[in-house]
DNA sequence: AACATGGTCAACCGCTAGTTA
DNA sequence: ATAACTAGCGGTTGACCATGT
């Protein structure tokens, strides 16, 4: 069994996702699903390796993940979860729908490690794990008390991801901008649909098209990037519905 | 105010398992 | 049967931010 070459391509951009990439791939599966990572990057016209496609796409752009933190019945079960499973973060991934293992292991290793050691250190005492009667008084157990708040790290995260670098410009769109836009039925239409029968010249004919004229949306004007992201997103969502038209060819 | 330290999380790396030709 | 390939998993890294000194 070989070893896929991937990222160490030449020419393959690393590093954080702008949002114009996040789109592209959004759009990209939106049209066509993604039954081939490897080769959804160049059909997308994204210089990323699809390793990488896939992981935006499972750990931050899926339509169903839930952000914001983690309950303490959801903490409660990651911690129960790993007592039986251990650092099988896939499968405990599983029983939290719409958690990611990514940020499962993340929470794991920043918080709930710390907390189950002292426990076990401790030699159990009052504390609950479920976080309700807990009678402990770190911060960081405070914090996990805060059920479905967007964290400060998690909204700077936000900020950072999508750089948007004018406070004082409110019309550029945060995340959470986006998300409502790309709300549950927008994505319901399309994320479950198998198009792996599409052919894969009819794919880059009709994606290179939709990249030609966002490619043209954007281009006009580089150096004020976020500024007519309205526009940007009208157009995006416009065009989408008229080439969305080919999803009806029939399956080969 | 400036620097050091620690926490958080997205992204990458390297591996294995599964699938296909 | 097996070699080539891909998807998925878990571990690790590094950038960014908040807090402490």
């Amino acid at each position: 069994m070989g070893r896929a070459p991937c990222c160490e391509k030449m020419g393959m951009k690393r590093g954080p996702w702008t949002p114009e990439e996040d789109q592209i791939l959004i759009n990209y599966i939106h049209l066509y699903g993604h039954s081939n990572w490897r080769a959804l990057p160049k059909h997308a016209g994204l210089l990323r390796c699809g390793k990488s496609c896939r992981l935006r796409w499972i750990n931050y752009l899926r339509p169903d993940i839930k952000r914001g933190n983690f309950t303490p019945q959801e903490e409660e079960t990651i911690i129960n979860l790993h007592e039986s499973l251990g650092n099988r973060w896939s499968a405990i991934a599983a029983k939290l729908p719409g958690r990611t293992d990514n940020e499962i292991k993340n929470v794991w290793h920043t918080h709930l490690k710390k907390r189950v050691n002292k426990k076990q250190n401790n030699g159990g005492d009052t504390k609950d794990i479920n976080g309700i009667n807990e009678t402990t008084t770190h911060d960081e157990d405070k914090e996990s008390m805060i059920v479905e708040t967007t964290s400060p790290q998690q909204f700077s995260n936000s900020i950072s991801t999508f750089d948007i670098s004018n406070d004082n410009n409110n019309d550029i769109m945060s995340y959470e901008d986006i998300s409502a836009l790309v709300d549950e039925s927008f994505w319901s239409d399309f994320v479950s649909v198998d198009n792996s029968n599409h052919k894969e010249k009819k794919i880059e004919e009709d994606w290179e098209g939709l990249l030609d004229r966002n490619i043209k949306i954007n281009s006009y004007n580089n150096s004020e990037l976020y500024d007519d992201d309205m526009e940007f997103w009208f157009e995006l969502f416009t065009s989408n519905r008229r080439i969305e038209e080919f999803s009806d060819i029939p399956d080969c």
